[in-house]
RNA sequence: GAGGAUGUAGCUCAGUCGGCAGAGCACAAGGUUGUGGCCCUUGGGGUCGCGGGUUCAAGUCCCGUCAUCCUCCCCA
């Protein structure tokens, strides 16, 4: 038998109602923040992840889906969403426009990863992005809606949030850790080794006793951080508590692309096993221009639907089901003809389709939680399959006013 | 990329020392020839993940492989 690809899935039943259900919600709330959709292609060149991603990052380094096209072209399905935005950004000149833009995005990511819980080869995200302000208030407009989109989900998870400083404060610091570490090269763990040259800053979260031992005397990233900055992610944690919004400052945050400045955050549950991440986001000023735009600051942040889903309950009911039963197959015409005057009368009916007896068709009809059956004869008779109470009527246009009025109540 | 666990009916899972492939649920038919859920009876269902090997005999032992789950790692 063909089975599907290692670390890709089929999201079918209660599941694609949540996947829908979540994508609905978010697009809702994008909406009521006046952002505008962007629809980005699944495949680009290599270059622009490796320039903006980074070239040493994991991402860029084993986790790309990568292929020559037939016309010898270096191309890479999308390990994720904001570089081909900012790339499209810059490609259709929207900066030209003036002002500033709120786009946002929705659909499939790929990373060869080992698959985990939580954790796919093709995975879903979305996630929106904000150009041309450099204004904190922009930071915290942004952490408040992905705030607001955990709250509506009514999804268990805390924000932690840091900062990185400018894009020079977090080149030195980066620089300052290399040195300093690189003096207990023999001492450090295998993976920190590996940090050393990838992301430094990530040593400083390795659980490693001995790794966590030399990174107490590690140049701390507040002496590298300008007053300015500081300053700035004071003013926003004051803004964050004046709109409602609880975080936890966590200093050893770090993110894994290498375009992030200033403002990184992350909304994490511990609920879903390792792989806690639902949304993520930072500023990243400097990735405009370093792709060949105009200077630019920007921020944005993407939420991963899977893990969304993991953490959403059932979804509740809405519309009531009305199932159409022949009596026999003398009636099956009579009932198609029905169930298209039902439908194009905005009424959801089922029109059985499983032929047999009639215990076993109202058996399908109880499998499929229909609210209504309606038994079709040279009358027909409507049933209320929670109270088992049974109308009959002569007419379709009788039983049709009669579930509408029903409906109406 | 590293470590560990698992894989038997549609689903959840038993299967002892290597000796005829099992249960519950689900499905089908009937009990009620025009009515679901509860109950009873009967029935249909198997590439024991896949490929090798050992053996008179393998679901069971050995090797390989694929997949799923968990941890590390990474990240949404």
């Amino acid at each position: 038998m063909i089975q599907k690809v290692r670390g890709f899935q089929d999201i079918y039943g209660e599941n694609a109602k949540k996947y829908r259900y979540i994508v609905e919600t978010v697009r809702n709330i994008f909406n009521l923040y006046s952002f505008q959709e962007i629809i980005l292609p699944y495949v680009e060149d290599i270059s622009l992840f490796k320039r903006s991603v980074g070239e040493e990052t994991d991402i860029v380094q084993k986790e790309m889906y990568t292929f020559k096209d037939r016309g010898g072209r270096d191309l890479a399905l999308r390990p994720e969403g904001t570089a081909s935005c900012v790339r499209a950004y810059i490609e259709e000149k929207m900066y030209a426009q003036g002002s500033y833009h709120k786009l946002f995005y929705e659909g499939a990511m790929f990373r060869y990863e080992r698959p985990q819980a939580g954790r796919y080869r093709q995975f879903h995200q979305i996630g929106a992005e904000i150009f041309g302000v450099s204004s904190v208030y922009a930071d915290a407009e942004l952490i408040q809606m992905v705030d607001k989109i955990v709250k509506t989900l009514n999804i268990q998870a805390r924000l932690e949030i840091n900062t990185l400083g400018d894009f020079n404060s977090r080149k030195l610091y980066s620089q300052a850790l290399r040195d300093y570490f690189s003096q207990y090269k023999d001492k450090l763990c295998e993976t920190c080794l590996k940090r050393l040259d990838t992301n430094p800053l990530r040593i400083l979260d390795c659980k490693v006793e001995s790794c966590k031992e030399i990174s107490k005397e590690a140049p701390v990233i507040t002496d590298y951080i300008s007053k300015e900055s500081k300053d700035r992610f004071n003013e926003l944690l004051d803004i964050l508590s004046k709109l409602g919004v609880n975080y936890r400052v966590n200093p050893g945050l770090v993110r894994g692309l290498d375009y992030y400045t200033e403002t990184v955050f992350e909304f994490i549950t511990d609920k879903i096993g390792a792989q806690g991440t639902v949304a993520a986001g930072g500023r990243y000023d400097n990735l405009v221009e370093q792709l060949g735009g105009p200077p630019t600051p920007a921020l944005g942040f993407a939420a991963g639907i899977e893990r969304l889903m993991l953490l959403i309950s059932q979804l509740e009911k809405k519309d009531i089901l009305i199932t159409i039963i022949p009596i026999n197959s003398d009636y099956i015409l009579k009932g198609l003809e029905l169930s298209k005057f039902l439908r194009d009368s905005e009424i959801k009916s089922e029109f059985m389709l499983k032929t047999g007896s009639l215990k076993s068709m109202m058996k399908t009809a109880d499998k499929f939680r229909t609210d209504f059956v309606i038994f079709v004869s040279d009358k027909l008779e409507l049933k209320d399959m929670k109270s088992g109470e049974q109308l009959i009527f002569y007419s379709e246009e009788d039983l049709i006013d009669h579930i509408k009025g029903e409906k109406a109540v």
